[in-house]
DNA sequence: TAATAATGTTAGCAGCGTAAACATAGTATA
DNA sequence: TATACTATGTTTACGCTGCTAACATTATTA
């Protein structure tokens, strides 16, 4: 056994990502993170100044992922109108927020104050960044203030259905009515053609 | 100093409501709740199992008082149409999210299990049915599954709406954009009234 | 009036984040 | 190569946390 571990950083980083998406970031703690990386419980110190600044690399390769995803989605050789683009981006949010969901919690949590972790806020920007993109081309020569309130609409509507997955509230609008998500699910793509139409 | 306290159960509440809207529900501890309340720190165990039951209740209160604001918003003697109404209560809804963030935060955490909670998962429901029925008002006539949908849709957007608040991230689509917030407040009956279009 | 239930206190457990002091190993410089 | 310095690990300990168990006091009921 050597005294110094080599990786322990990157080793403390995927643990951390494991565990939070496991047991969700609040039933996760450095010391069950430092014993599962056979060091002692305050090793992590020495690479993260607190808890929050490793919760903060877990929210930021969070949004990176989402990111990739999104990307993934629009670059697949048969996706070609700008219409199906969009229509994919939103198809790869939501599965992510779905997928991953105790980790889509951790990033939107009030726990970890953005501003203070620049690189965090900066992949969270990333991840915006892609819809303001698929947008653009969407509705070529859009106003930029028509353009920021698509982004905003459709964003926040994204964001609000993943919500609304556990929230186990339903539109109780009549017997047969099924929960929020089943009726996304059924026909999400019709669901977001109406939304294209704000 | 009598023994009991009389009132502690509902002291204990009130002071949970107070701190958490002050501090956030994550920097909120029993003891401390206890302490201002001139009691051991073990009594609020005799009227919650844990903490969490006492944190369902505070989110409960949340979750009424949003269902209040709301059918206030609508009740007012100068708001004759549904579209107003419509309107009022989208207002209520985001005024509420944002003179209460923290409470907001607490009533859609993920740390409380609402399955475990009927009563808060009753309130929760009831601040939806405000919803629901303003848009059957708005929509006469309304097939049950299209109304499900427009539920979801201006339901997420709002929540959505909300969790942009804080998130930092702006639509970066130009010099002047402004940040996202400041794009609904300009005008956001017009934002409102464009989303009806959906 | 006596038993019982409700509601409080005290003491103590294990787990947590974190700081301080110390140990060891790798690296740069003389 | 010897030596200083830096990076990275350990040990110990502090105060705070949620919570349990055992006990004390008061209110209610038979």
């Amino acid at each position: 056994m050597k005294y110094h571990h080599g990786n322990l950083k990157e080793e403390l980083i995927s643990s951390a990502c494991i565990i939070c998406e496991a047991n969700g970031h609040d039933h996760m703690s450095l010391r069950s993170i430092a014993k599962e990386a056979n060091v002692s419980q305050t090793a992590p110190y020495r690479h993260f100044e607190t808890k929050e600044s490793l919760l903060a690399e877990v929210s930021k390769r969070g949004f990176e992922e989402l990111t990739d995803r999104m990307q993934l989605a629009i670059s697949k050789g048969n996706i070609k109108s700008a219409n199906d683009k969009f229509l994919e981006m939103g198809l790869a949010y939501l599965e992510f927020g779905l997928e991953k969901r105790k980790t889509y919690d951790l990033m939107h949590s009030p726990i970890i104050d953005k501003v203070q972790f620049p690189e965090l806020l900066n992949a969270a920007q990333g991840a915006f960044d892609e819809l303001v993109q698929i947008l653009k081309e969407l509705y070529p020569g859009i106003s930029e203030d028509a353009l920021g309130k698509k982004c905003i609409k459709f964003w926040a509507m994204m964001h609000g259905l993943v919500g609304l997955l556990d929230m186990k509230i339903d539109p109780d609008v009549g017997s047969n009515a099924g929960d929020a998500m089943s009726i996304v699910k059924e026909d999400f793509r019709s669901f977001l053609v109406e939304s294209l139409e704000f």
